[in-house]
DNA sequence: ACTGAAAAAAAGGCTCC
DNA sequence: GGAGCCTTTTTTTCAGT
């Protein structure tokens, strides 16, 4: 664990175009062999495992996960909900923030600019679930608006970000 | 290839607590092994093995994917944007859905109940690249209203979906 | 010096029973 | 659930540009 070697800065080069690449192919499917993901950015398999290894260790490729069908275990309702927070002071927030986070149906969590103070995607089984839910985060915290809007229809769900072409690292 | 035993129907079962269980653990590292899985929901390798295969022959695990650090690939802006379309025909509205999920940056694309109509979640490098992206998206077709609302800080983002201890499948 | 090829060692997936 | 084959990963060494 004693890491001599390492000279603290330049753990992580720029991307160049094959990083890149690995990364588009690697998003889509992390199932492919080294030698297949090789082929389909134009590297022999060493090379390859040896630029994954760097992307994971700098931390560009954070975790590998399987992609669970929301339908299928019951999760039919996908649900945005906007927060008005109001004016708090930075201790509230914090506890705003981890109250939140902590709970399992919200699956993202942004602090927005503008009218909408907070922004929430939350996925439940039913709207029965999703009441619940609603009465559990309006009781932990008090908010000054919160509007819920309900998906009808999944169009798009992707988990793979457009890498762009080239550009800052 | 000939699959003489399986009755056609009775490809999935319903998922008990151990498939729930392996479902958490895949959605949280799918680089474990097996055995390693196994440990964790009280199961020896082959068994754990069958069930992951199962549930991915039952279309319950879709893919395995790696996630990419968003800000490390200079992606430093997501954007929710709301959009009312209007009163459109059905030919319309297929149109458009293929538009936007054209559109690499849109990771994120529901039909809504309400009064918003859509809701997408975009991300670009910054404002820039968002204003090229919005002007993009109102010139491929007509929309009533568009209401683009910018992250100031992610305070959570996951995949894992929080599978319910037991109810439908 | 960096990249790619090749091959050996280790580990894990997958198939039997 | 256990034993074992066998593919794939990972490491090392070596050659080319």
């Amino acid at each position: 664990m004693t890491d001599i070697e390492t000279p603290i800065a330049e753990n992580h080069r720029r991307l160049d175009a094959i990083d890149r690449k690995i990364l588009t192919v690697l998003q889509q499917d992390a199932s492919l062999s080294v030698a297949e993901i090789g082929d389909r950015v134009g590297l022999s398999s060493t090379p390859c495992w040896k630029r994954i290894q760097r992307l994971e260790a700098d931390g560009v490729i954070t975790r590998r996960v399987a992609l669970v069908d929301q339908d299928k275990i019951g999760l039919g309702l996908s649900v945005f909900v906007s927060i008005e927070s109001g004016d708090h002071s930075e201790a509230w927030l914090k506890t705003f923030a981890d109250a939140v986070s902590a709970l399992p149906e919200v699956i993202e969590f942004y602090r927005m600019a503008g009218d909408v103070d907070y922004m929430l995607r939350v996925v439940v089984a039913d709207m029965r679930a999703y009441d619940i839910f609603y009465k559990r985060l309006i009781s932990t915290v008090a908010l000054k608006n919160v509007t819920s809007r309900f998906a009808m229809e999944k169009i798009k769900s992707v988990t793979a970000l457009p890498v762009p072409p080239l550009s800052a690292a």
